[in-house]
DNA sequence: TCGCACAATCTGGTCTAACCAGATTTACCT
DNA sequence: AGGTAAATCTGGTTAGACCAGATTGTGCGA
């Protein structure tokens, strides 16, 4: 329960989530989770101000803790997939759509200005990408360093930074995406057609590539959690 | 909101932000930030534990706080806009950039998804604008309301909350832009346009409306900042 | 038995006072 | 002037205490 890899936070926010959905919406006082966690009142109350600052809880003065219902925000995404808490289907399918919407402009905007230092990374990235897929791994972290290089070859941070948040959360269900080979291959296939366009400076292209090869993914994830879409398109007038 | 915690980070971060721009990037210790607002070590950590999750600052155990240098991701933005802290031109650019990235699209969705609920929101909000222009004040926040409520009506509460943040960010800003009567009745005139767009559920239309609405705002940020461009485009080959 | 008032308990919010051990600075001696 | 040892500073962490409103429990009276 406790992995040592996590930091108090993450340990902290998969114990009170854990309860908190057993016993209703109140978590544990923060005596209790000081004592749980055999650390101090103090300690407990800091991390507690980042995760109501995230909006994952809420402080009532005298009376308790109480778990935000259902909200999932861009900072707390990151936190609940470290943490291994599980986002509900609804949150994944926004994510995802979040993504295409982010990653498609980020192409086109990427093959206008890309740098030569953002080519080199992503050559290198899609070398080692080769290599992983040779020796039969799946791509994992690689599939992410690359969108997240596109990204970032748009030279707007704050659209880096944005994106780099989804990425983390998305980060622990990619081992399920990439577990089988050919997907490996096919996501691969399609980084290098990308990585050609961006090259050649197409931005017209580049977009339609990654919207093509974001498809795949979107309907991957549909494919899954079917029959729980997040809202209906309704092409009938209101 | 009139939560008094957030005005401590608040005026925490106005005054390390002022510090340590003066001095370099050392923050005052927490013993002498404590003394300074007259509150208790254990207040200041609680904040510093939200900055530093914010990524605003780096605490090195035994050395002291530092300043993380440039760095406005989308969780410190509103902050630092409610603070008074001054955002330098790129990272205005970013952001405006940003949110036509974000909106375009919401726009286009919207028009597929909204429900009755959002255009009655909608009308509401654009009543009001008429009733502020009738009366000669400037827009302000309802022009926030009409194109946050614009990404609500994606139904895709993660783009909602995302796109939040930025707004809360360039909240402070709007007086500005809206200070001249002309722009107000620009604005309004667009709105009611993008309005009917998405009411008659035209995704096409809606979004090119807001293109060119946005487009407005991007060349109004680019002239009154220009010549600081946060990145060239470049459509000669690498 | 039901209802209400009073008391005990719990809770977050805040503060003072320590100790630790590494980082930093100061002072002193060679 | 150089280098080392001591004094100081810093974040990290803990324990204990008090406050005042919220919550819960109890018991009395009708």
């Amino acid at each position: 329960m406790t992995n040592p890899d996590h930091t108090f936070l993450q340990t902290l926010v998969a114990h009170i989530v854990s309860v908190a959905r057993a016993h209703g919406d109140k978590a544990p006082s923060e005596r209790e989770l000081a004592e749980h966690f055999n650390v101090s009142r103090g300690q407990v109350r800091e991390s507690l101000a980042i995760l109501e600052a995230m909006k994952v809880i809420e402080r009532r003065a005298k009376s308790g803790i109480y778990l935000t219902p259902d909200v999932v925000g861009p900072e707390s995404m990151a936190l609940f997939a470290k943490a291994g808490v599980p986002l509900n289907p609804r949150h994944i399918f926004e994510a995802v759509e979040l993504r295409k919407i982010h990653e498609i402009k980020a192409a086109e905007l990427a093959a206008l200005r890309a740098l030569p230092e953002n080519f080199d990374r992503l050559r290198d990235i899609l070398a080692r990408s080769e290599l992983q897929i040779a020796e039969g791994d799946g791509l994992y972290g690689l599939d992410m360093e690359f969108h997240l290089e596109i990204v970032r070859a748009t030279q707007n941070d704050l659209f880096y930074r944005t994106c780099a948040n989804f990425y983390e959360a998305s980060k622990h269900r990619l081992p399920l995406y990439f577990a089988k080979p050919e997907r490996n291959v096919k996501s691969h296939a399609e980084h290098l057609q990308i990585f050609d366009a961006l090259y050649r400076r197409d931005s017209i292209l580049s977009q339609a590539l990654m919207n093509a090869h974001l498809g795949g993914v979107q309907s991957y994830w549909t494919e899954i959690l079917d029959g729980d879409s997040p809202a209906p398109d309704r092409s009938a007038g209101p």
